[in-house]
DNA sequence: CTGAAAGCGCTTACAG
DNA sequence: CTGAAAGCGCTTACAG
């Protein structure tokens, strides 16, 4: 393969000229003799490489996409926003899928230090809480290596974030639901570490504000599957004194939730009424469509970007931006019976 | 951060010895030098530095993934099983997502060159029927240049690939409609270049088979989404004579189809019987639960991957793999009246 | 089992 | 506007 040597050699100039002719250097240099360059660079079919360009300079102009899994429309819409605005800066997107694997988290973290990785999206993956300690001794192992880091979704000390308000996004879902009269309203969480606990403390203080005392038989705890919505609403479905109401931590199980009514012979949203949290194109296709808190996926994924490349470029000052989610009333909420 | 300088000198050892001893090289060493650089590497915090170690080997372990949209089941599934097997192997996935433009996917070609990626899995953009030219040139310019190359979904000259056979899938399909007594059965077409034409070809076959005698009006273009689906569903529908079935390419299509039945009071399965192309949890949970043809997408994922990795270790012989779909029967098909 | 030396292909102050 | 020189941090035949 043809190197700045070669073209050194048939345009009798330095190396030196030559890569500051093909690099975008800002340095001054002789119109003819760039261009003269630029044609041998093409008759040669030279194409820089990026492996030694990086070595001399430090840089290697990629990024880190730390993502649970690339299987579920939550992160690839992000991911999908995030990298269209990093491959338009230059950048290219390093594709790290841990699968809910806090071992492969750590992997990945490693990995990212030894490629020299210029910055890296970190979205924790955490299945029990103590994934927590592991996910901050990553993020520190960055730190001290000089990657730059942005988060998503939780809250880390000493790096930029954006996360959501999803205390929010659950205190407005609850208010919808008794503002229709419900006053029975049950609480699938999933057992998060995290974010799941404020959309619990959206639902406590929702519940408080208008006086209700909640029952604590109406809060069953999942895993964020819909076999755990369906057996979780069933248990609620079945009590001598159900909830009218259900709201689910998550997408899928309130899909669950509707399967279990629909078992059970229980009319949604006549008798039933169902809220869930993330959409998706099942929660719009499926009957009755489901009545979702929306979070700003685009959006997150945007400003992850933004934050990322701000200190990419030099500004260290740490951000924490939260966004608003937002309730997409569809047809699977009614009035109390 | 440390370099294997910093350790030689601390071991008063060269640096040759270092690198051997920590880059797990086969090179025989003295089991105590070996220690005590291992000591100190560890106390220092030594990261070995990949892009040093990539200019100086000739080698990034690094695999481009080139699909066309990272927000849709079939590729992440695919990507997803590919992803683990090359990151257990020891490769880093670099994802460029071409967002069906032919013009980024180009782009990421020539990326892929420059930073000296060992091998890259393409599933190739295709939305005109022109863009075969160009991914046909994209190809030969990752050949020319060393780059690996295995593909998928499709057939190039002088490269491994591993494809499903989308004609046996389409004509069991419709040979599964014919055999509940279907006669008149629509067709919905995707204007994709390639495979699609196969399931057009199995779709008519199938038929000839039985000595049916296709009729050009139930086939129509659409282009993969749910609303294309949707509305060449109604013009089929309100045909005087319309068909009892209708076979859509892909997933969305289908389910575009259902909705459409639903609008017109037309009871699916009892009146119309639907099949689809690919699985979702969508075709799962949509009522009523969708019969499809199903790739077997981790099984494709999990074979480019295999194939490309023995390239990678010299094994450079084509080989070309096909796959066999299989006819997933739910709840959307039933006797013609 | 160890080391001296050359090399991978660029970049970048510095001097002119 | 151009070039000489050092450097980025490793690897790898080769010789001993």
């Amino acid at each position: 393969m043809a190197t700045i040597y070669d073209i050194a050699k048939l345009c009798k100039v330095s190396t030196d000229t030559v890569s500051r002719a093909l690099n975008g250097s800002d340095h001054p240099i002789n119109p003819q003799t760039r261009e003269k360059i630029l044609n041998i660079a093409k008759e040669l079919n030279y194409r820089p490489n990026t492996i030694a360009r990086s070595l001399a300079s430090g840089k290697t102009r990629t990024i880190a996409l730390l993502i649970p899994t690339i299987t579920n429309d939550f992160y690839t819409q992000i991911a999908e926003a995030m990298e269209d605005g990093l491959t338009n800066a230059g950048y290219i997107t390093y594709l790290c899928n841990t699968r809910r694997s806090i071992v492969k988290e750590t992997e990945y973290i490693n990995d990212i230090i030894t490629r020299r990785v210029d910055g890296v999206i970190f979205s924790p993956t955490r299945v029990k809480p103590e994934d927590n300690l592991q996910n901050q001794k990553n993020i520190e192992d960055l730190l001290k290596y000089g990657v730059q880091v942005v988060a998503f979704g939780s809250r880390f000390s000493d790096i930029s974030q954006v996360s959501v308000d999803t205390y929010k996004g659950a205190y407005e879902a609850i208010r919808y639901l008794i503002s229709l009269g419900h006053r029975k309203i049950g609480f699938l969480d999933g057992l998060l570490a995290g974010t799941s606990k404020n959309r619990r403390k959206g639902y406590l203080d929702a519940l408080k504000s208008e006086g209700i005392v909640h029952d604590e038989r109406f809060i069953l705890d999942g895993d964020l599957t819909l076999e755990s919505g369906y057996k979780n609403a069933r248990r609620l479905l079945k009590l001598p004194d159900a909830p009218t109401a259900i709201f689910a931590v998550n997408n899928l199980m309130a899909v669950g939730v509707l399967k279990a009514a629909r078992d059970l012979g229980i009319d949604v949203p006549k008798r039933l009424s169902v809220i869930g949290f993330d959409d998706s194109i099942l929660s719009e296709l499926i009957e009755p469509s489901l009545t979702v808190v929306k979070q700003p996926l685009v959006d997150m994924g945007i400003i992850a970007k933004e934050l990322l490349l701000d200190q990419l470029n030099g500004n260290h000052a740490f951000k924490t931006i939260k966004l608003e989610p937002a309730l997409l009333k569809r047809n699977s909420c009614y009035y109390a019976y």
